[in-house]
DNA sequence: CTCCGTGCCTGTGAGC
DNA sequence: TGCTCACAGGCACGGA
């Protein structure tokens, strides 16, 4: 489901809800999230301990709690957290509640089942996954000579794969890559390589521009993303080519199309992305 | 290296 | 109405 700035949205929303609270219980109702860990262990790892602060990493959401552990999750497609400030039951697809000091909890939704949890001791976390991969475009660190010296490593890599690959950038998905490529006016099917300098400047202004819209706006719920309150985001309405495979291109009419590329369904418009 | 298929799960929508 | 199939926001893994 989520990507960069449906996840973002989430870190600050958590941020205002749960940091400084103290878990006081957890509750499963199905555990795929969880490999090789039992539900009592996991909660006998977090139950005591306060949110110190919650961060993000690309898609990845870093739970910091009191005596250095972390909580890594990853949402994947379905992964969603509902707030509740005041009790209520588990829904159909309520997989963990965690029981909040002040009596508020935090619902873990998801539908898929492909989301993880893990746990870390915080100096252990530079081995974790997260830390592993390429520089997230909100860090200050992602600059268009960052962007260009990490292109010139992969000049074989079809752009969309790039995008794609978490370990040259982190966050971006499948919406987010094939709307940037659409304003960057760029064929998704063609190597990194191939790209002139004039290109990357329009693809890595249109990677950040499209992020920060995307966060502007809440996020895109296409079908089942939500933020933490359960209310969709805004920025399925400003997608001009995810999904739409058939309609006009709304910059020059000529019909949009769908076609596979890194293994991930890719809509273009065959006249302006050259 | 990169690409590709597969697996993990469940739901939706189209076509018959 | 009901069945089957393609597709779905992600990522890890193994093989070519």
């Amino acid at each position: 489901m989520p990507e960069l700035p449906e996840v973002e949205c989430i870190v600050r929303d958590l941020r205002s809800c749960v940091q400084g609270k103290k878990i006081v219980g957890v509750e499963f109702f199905f555990e795929n999230m969880l490999p090789g860990i039992t539900p009592e262990e996991f909660a006998g790892q977090v139950c005591g301990r306060i949110i110190r602060s919650v961060k993000r990493r690309g898609k990845y959401i870093l739970f910091y709690l009191s005596g250095d552990k972390v909580l890594e999750i990853h949402l994947r497609m379905t992964g969603r957290f509902i707030f509740h400030p005041v009790p209520v039951k588990p829904e159909k697809y309520t997989g963990v509640i965690f029981y909040l000091s002040g009596n508020i909890s935090l619902h873990f939704q998801d539908i898929r089942k492909f989301a993880t949890f893990r746990l870390w001791e915080k100096q252990e976390l530079y081995r974790a996954t997260p830390f592993r991969l390429g520089p997230d475009p909100l860090e200050d660190n992602f600059t268009l000579e960052s962007f260009l010296a990490i292109m010139a490593k992969k000049p074989g890599s079809k752009i969309k794969a790039f995008l794609l690959d978490q370990r040259n950038f982190m966050g971006m998905g499948n919406i987010y890559t094939d709307e940037a490529l659409y304003r960057a006016g760029i064929d998704p099917a063609r190597e990194t390589g191939e790209l002139d300098l004039k290109e990357k400047k329009r693809l890595y202004k249109a990677v950040y521009s499209i992020l920060q819209e995307g966060i502007a706006l809440r996020g895109t719920s296409v079908s089942d993303y939500r933020d933490l309150r359960g209310l969709p985001g805004g920025f399925q309405n400003r997608l001009k080519v995810y999904r739409r495979a058939g309609e006009p291109c709304p910059r020059c009419g000529t019909t949009l199309q769908r076609t596979v590329i890194a293994g991930r369904g890719t809509y273009f418009c065959p006249q302006c992305q050259v």
